[in-house]
DNA sequence: AAGTGGTCTAGACCACCGC
DNA sequence: CGGTGGTCTAGACCACTTC
């Protein structure tokens, strides 16, 4: 009651009490108090408990097993399901301090690959965004960002904000996404700017991201150099019915 | 009421008949029947109905608007998280016919590399196996799996069913992995092993899969034909929190 | 048999959306 | 303002693990 302040909900101040006996007391696969106990430890009722249990499931910090208890989970599992992240976040959460080179801001009509991915017929307006993506100043990837004419219009975009920030601030809050990965060999271009010989190996990712209503909002095909980038990913099994 | 037999719990029977009727009847972005009206046409509690609903919303074939509604999902985001999955079951929902070919079984120690991933120490003995993946027939992959010596002898292991089947018959139920997906320039043999030229980019994924207690059951590196493979993922914002 | 998580009920109030 | 999903309560019984 008395220190209470940036949480709201009941469910998460248990599972930020959770976390804070976890990390003060607790080790990989000790069993956390049972839920009945957790009810009267933090005054609430079962639900509650399940609420905030399940929430730090989903984050891999925790797993239940039916019969027995519910533990905490290995240290080096601890990667979370994927998060839809934008460069920026995704570097510093690396440890780099990204920065970007704007190589082509404009306004382009739609060609059929773009259009289809967007929801958009082909000719339709958007605006194409090329950057050259740096971690601690040195080249990382190469980003090319399709986006609705009707989302951002080229005059508006402001190279030195963030992308999603300012989609967020236009009412386009990206909620989910669509991603694929290859493998691709660099051309003279791309290896260039990304100061990689010529044929080195790199990871294309294409991203369809939309708001939650499903709107696609962005298109996204970005090249990491495949000497400096890899993607990571916790996935689990089942997911889907049986 | 009618066709209802294998579903056990009632938020499955409601979740299926959700399904049922999107498929019959909805279109994307059309809005399901309230909770409350949900409630009624299926006889059960609210919390039933929303577990329901909480399963296809993870699924991403519906999702929730507070204060609006519970609307069906865009068809082509339909994709849902990533699953984990064994080679075949991934080549099977492609469509391609699997095979593979053996090239190594064998007994090892562990190296440091293949030791920390597995929770091993150096030395330990492994079970190491090599296989080329085919996909009608055709070069796919070239996989290297090894497991803790424990979990699957070298002479236990049968080639001619599946692996995660046997690691299953022995009690070692895969839960989660975390994977690791670079892009790699391929060698001599490993070019030639998957029929592609010298120095053709490739995808290459790490795997750490570990079972419900998150005991390291199996580290497996596979390398992907650049050209033929490409891996497909949906990523959600949040997940954390904040 | 005792204890655990999994499912389920029948209510309640709150926060948000759209008219 | 009424309707919607989001959170929450205080119970209950079931399925599973452990002894």
């Amino acid at each position: 009651m008395s220190t209470a302040s940036k949480t709201r909900h009941k469910y998460e101040i248990v599972a930020a009490g959770i976390r804070a006996t976890i990390a003060d007391s607790l080790g990989p696969n000790d069993a956390l108090p049972s839920e009945r106990e957790l009810m009267e430890i933090y005054n609430v009722s079962r639900m509650t408990v399940r609420a905030a249990i399940a929430r730090l499931a989903d984050e891999g910090l925790v797993y239940n097993v039916h019969g027995s208890g519910t533990y905490v989970g290995s240290p080096d599992l601890f990667a979370k399901a994927p998060k839809l992240t934008s460069f920026t976040e995704d570097m510093v959460s690396r440890g780099y301090a990204p920065s970007s080179r704007v190589l082509e801001v404009s306004r382009v009509a739609a060609v059929a690959a773009v259009a289809t991915r967007l929801g958009l017929t082909p000719g339709e307006e958007c605006t194409k965004i090329r950057r050259l993506r740096l971690a601690d100043g040195n080249p990382m990837a190469l980003e090319t960002v399709y986006l609705p004419g009707g989302v951002l219009p080229m005059e508006e975009f402001d190279a030195k904000s963030s992308l999603y920030g300012q989609l967020t601030d236009r009412g386009y809050e990206i909620h989910r996404a669509e991603q694929e990965i290859h493998a691709v060999t660099l051309d003279e271009e791309s290896s260039g700017l990304l100061a990689v010989p010529l044929g080195s190996a790199a990871l294309e990712i294409d991203r369809v991201a939309a708001d939650r209503r499903g709107h696609p909002v962005e298109y996204a095909r970005t090249i990491y150099r495949g000497d400096r980038y890899s993607f990571q990913m916790a996935v689990s099994r089942e997911s889907g019915d049986k």
